[in-house]
DNA sequence: CGAGCGATTGATCGCCATCAAAGTGGGTGG
DNA sequence: CCACCCACTTTGATGGCGATCAATCGCTCG
């Protein structure tokens, strides 16, 4: 979710170490470590694949490891006792997925699509981090920006139109893959309209006819289900916050 | 928001410290540091107090220092262009208010009532958390808190009606007060019918007209506006979550 | 080509917002 | 001490946005 924070320069990593080719290294938590810490990381880390709609881990069940996404996209969702469910966030290539201090999860984590994980056991992980201050401070600079995101979504989810939470969603989306802001820009939309529902509290049918207003309205453009041009993007930030 | 970590051992501090009469030191920030760190905080600090209503920043402003609330209570809140308001969270004593990687303020903080904060510079705060490792371990717990928070009322907003937001909100003030779950238990509610409803994205009417119903319905039980008696706290848990 | 699932579009419903008015209580000044 | 005021709250009547119900479309895969 947070377009997380990137360190200014590359560590010294010898060439073999798997982690060196690590697209999303230096965007994650691991960016904040490097030689004989990255190692120690690494021993004690595997990494595991995920086929779309699979589940990581359910909500209750106890927290025994984090991890870091390499590949895919992820919904952290919950469900009420009668099948209502909200999802409270995405995760994508680059995210940290383990920021609690709970015994048990609070939130259920799925794959949308075919994923990737780096997964370390969390008492291994937390002994690194109460040893090196870097990557606590990395970790509590992650948690800040998710809390942001998250109060961001709180002021969409208790304030704002269904037109409004579809016009921020597409935005969201767009921030992640912004190369300066161009005039119109390609984004990626991984999830399905339901999961698009249930992350704007909204139903699929008005997720749906918000797209369809939004073409016909001329401000985005579909070549297909899973990718959306935004058109204007001045125009759509205007509209996102009424 | 976050009924906050509690260290176990209180620090030796010698008695004429100001910070030692602090009621709230150990629930807060402040418990994660004794004797000479504690005095080096107390230095860079100062307490402010504000008449109720006052505010302590907006959104927007920068953000050169963080607080510890020490009395009262606060309210974080964003307003929409066209003036919806949305409550992202209440401050209660004991809270730390300052969680963010960012330069400015993205929400407004002001007084619900009378309160009384410590106030730090945050550069001074910066170097003393890379200073003291458990300082920065308790400010990623305290995030991490908060997060979980702020995620509760995504789901809430999401995907609850208005009785089960109302709910929600009265147990979660409960579980601030929460002495044993006692079969009554007597909550203070110092925030007004407009703080709740911007809090729960409902408008006035709707949050009085709920209270009304969980009064005729037994659940609840009001001396006057500001103290609400829960009756059945099994039956009221098992509603807030339909 | 047909089955099946997700997405779209249309018709109607219901919860909560909005509009309106009356009730309540705390604070101030006479 | 009381009368008045004003802000907040409560209650009632009506309306609209988004949910729900229902039908069709379109794509993927067998």
């Amino acid at each position: 979710m947070a377009p997380v924070v990137s360190t200014d320069t590359e560590p010294n990593l010898e060439p073999e170490h798997p982690c060196s080719e690590c697209g999303v290294r230096l965007l994650s938590i691991c960016g904040a470590l490097a030689g004989d810490e990255l190692r120690d990381l690494r021993q004690s880390g595997t990494t595991i694949r995920h086929k779309a709609g699979a589940t990581i881990f359910f909500e209750g069940e106890p927290v025994d490891a984090v991890f870091t996404t390499t590949a895919g996209t992820l919904r952290l969702s919950k469900l009420l006792p009668d099948g209502r469910r909200q999802i409270a966030g995405f995760i994508f290539p680059g995210d940290f997925l383990g920021i609690t201090m709970e015994d048990e999860h609070a939130f259920t984590v799925e794959a949308i699509t075919d994923a990737e994980l780096c997964r370390f056991p969390r008492y291994h992980f937390d002994t690194l981090a109460e040893q090196h201050p870097q990557l606590e401070r990395r970790l509590y600079a992650l948690a800040a920006h998710e809390l942001a995101a998250a109060r961001q979504q709180v002021v969409l989810l208790g304030r704002k139109t269904a037109a409004e939470r579809v016009i921020s969603f597409l935005l969201m989306l767009g921030r992640r893959c912004a190369q300066e802001d161009r005039m119109a820009q390609e984004i990626a939309v991984p999830m399905s309209r339901n999961d698009i529902a249930d992350y704007l509290g909204l139903r699929i049918e008005t997720v749906s006819r918000e797209f369809s207003a939004l073409k016909s309205a001329g401000l985005i453009q579909q070549t297909n289900k899973h990718t959306v041009w935004l058109l204007q993007p001045g125009r759509l930030a205007k509209l996102a916050e009424g």
